[in-house]
Order: C-alpha cells, then structure tokens, then sequence
DNA sequence: CATAATATTATCATGTATGATAATAAATCC
DNA sequence: GGATTTATTATCATACATGATAATATTATG
C-alpha cells in the first residue's frame, strides 16, 4: 500500500533540531543572521515566512532544507487493473486504433507512452499499477515522447522514488 | 554508502510539474491564487518567495508541499569504527567511570545514551555508524533519557530513513 | 505566413515579512 | 529561594514579496 508519510511541520523541525542541538533562540538566530523573534514566531506555527530565511535557518542548524513539490494525484492506482479495466479505461486514448489485448502484451511501450503523452490522471494511474515504474522510465526513454513528458516524469520518478521505498 | 541526494531546485519543479500537465502560467496562477509573473519569477530562479505561496502552487498542481531541514552534520562516519578508536572518541565523554571495552559491549545501551544525549557531533557520527540506527532507536526509548533528545533524534531518523532506503 | 496564444519583461501600489528592540513571563541554575 | 537565562509577546520601521497590469517577444497553430 503506498504510504502517503509528508514531513512534519515546519514549526516542530525547527524546534527540534534547535533545542536537540542545545541551542538558544537567540544563539541560533545570530547564526542564521536573523531575529529570536522571527524564530519564536516560526516555531510556535508561523506560516508566512520566505524560503530564503528557512534555508538561512537550516544552514545554520547544521544541515540543508530540502523542498519538493509532490504531485499526489498520479499515484499508481490501489489496485491492480485486468486488461479489460485497462482496455476500458484507455479506449478514448486509442480513437485511431482500436486498442485490443493483443496489443496491452505486444506493444506495451507503445501503449503506455501514449497515455504518458496524452492520458488523463485516471488512466496515468491505472497503467502506474498495471505497468509498474520500471516500465514507464523504460518508455519515456523512447524516441518518440516529447520532452515535456519526459521531464515531467522524471521529476515524478525521481521524487517518489525515496517515499516508496520508506516500506 | 550514504546517499546524499537532495531535491532538485524549486523553479524547474515548478515549471516540469505545470509544463507537464499541459497547463499554461495564466492557467496555473488562476488556480494557485497568484500572479502569470509571480509564476515565472519562480520558475526562472527567483528565490524569495514565502512559503505559503509556494504551497498553494503545489496544491494547484494537484499535489503538496515537502519541506525538510535536514541535518547534515550528524551522518553516519564514513567507515566503522573499531573499538580503540570509539574509546578514545568517547573517553571525554566518561569522565565519571572510564569506559572500557567490557563496557562497550555489555552496556552498549548505556553508552550510547550518554553519547546522544551530551556527546559533539563527531562522538555522534562515529557511534551511529559503530551502533547502527536501529540501537540508537532502541536507545532514545530508555527512561532516563530526555525528551529533547528523544524528539531530536525521532526527528533525525525519521526523516533520514527515506533516502537511506534509496539505495 | 498571419494570427492567436503563451511567455517574458517591466512597472507599480499594497500588504506584510523581517530584524531590532523592549517589556514581561517562564524556566533554569546554584 | 534568588539570580540569571531564556522564551514569549508586543511594537515598529524598513525592505520587499505579491498580484495587477501592460508592453514586448516568442512560440504554436492552421
């Protein structure tokens, strides 16, 4: 089951690693070249603060911020689809060419580079599940995608490559 | 070997993330509550921008926000340390009852409590690696230890054990 | 190629993040 | 317990992020 495990909030970081660390508020605001008053706002669920001070912050707790914009809504679906789910589901993909099970086993890549290209959440979900990752970087390694897809499924990738993995 | 990988850099998260979905800037800033050049600012490297603008990007695009401040300092040593040289890392620290070998081994726990709740950094990179991070979970749970420390080191190995499971 | 759509660049008024500062409350230390 | 340290709260002036807007450049489309 994929597990949708997002970082603490900001506040409680911060707090965290800054008293862990046996540091004062005003301490670590001179290191971060900021104020002890920025910070107590900050810790106690201030949101409204620049990125560039929380970088500031982390650099001065002794390590690096790390920002990811994770997409959630093209997460492999939660089950495995049949091929006549599939065959369902990618039918107005395929107007040109009626897509048969023949093709899901022979021209797999084909298929799904299509719905990589043009498909909508639903059907990027449910080839997710039913491909499996490996098989997508395979083909948007393929000639024909354009690189608009292809970055964007990298990011994808790459970026839920390490939550995935956390089971 | 320790995995240092961190996010790529937020504008091109941005711009693959929205490019991607095939919407335009106009489109995305309509959504998000913010402005087409706010958005491209972004995207081109503009770094001053608060967090909760950034947040209500990630949600346009159908996803979150990630933020992490990790703490670099405090890795695991590159080798293992053998047991002269984590005596001699930690002999400061004991001042109080000379540690030896039998120690190390027999009171493991003990030891290691003494190290996360008062020892440097290098002391808590040398027996991270030596103890590995299962002890140190173990350890963090024993009564006489603070709940800094305990908070502190959940949040350490909370937020590492995703990119150290990449590999 | 002409047109439309989109991206880029520039300007600007408004709201607010920021650090400095001080007063007060709470925690820590001996 | 008293003194010191630290955290919390409040105020404020300054710098600047922000969204709105418009002009210009670039890209996409038919």
């Amino acid at each position: 089951m994929y597990d949708n495990k997002s970082a603490p909030l900001i506040g409680p970081q911060i707090r965290k690693l800054r008293t862990g660390r046996g540091l004062t508020l005003q301490e670590l605001a001179r290191r971060a070249g900021t104020s002890a008053s920025a910070l107590h706002r900050y810790e106690t669920g201030w949101d409204r603060f620049e990125i560039a001070t929380l970088r500031r912050i982390a650099t001065a707790l002794g390590g690096h911020l790390e920002v990811r914009l994770l997409a959630d809504d093209i997460r492999p679906a939660p089950t495995k689809p049949g091929n006549r789910e599939i065959l369902r589901l990618l039918a107005p993909l395929f107007w040109d060419k009626r897509l048969t099970s023949a093709d899901l086993e022979d021209h797999t890549l084909w298929a799904l580079c299509r719905v990589l290209m043009y498909g909508n959440r639903k059907q990027m979900q449910a080839m997710r599940r039913y491909c499996g990752d490996d098989l997508i970087r395979s083909a948007i390694a393929q000639r024909g995608v354009d690189s608009r897809t292809r970055s964007y499924w990298e990011l994808i990738l790459g970026q839920e490559h390490a939550p995935q993995s956390t089971q």
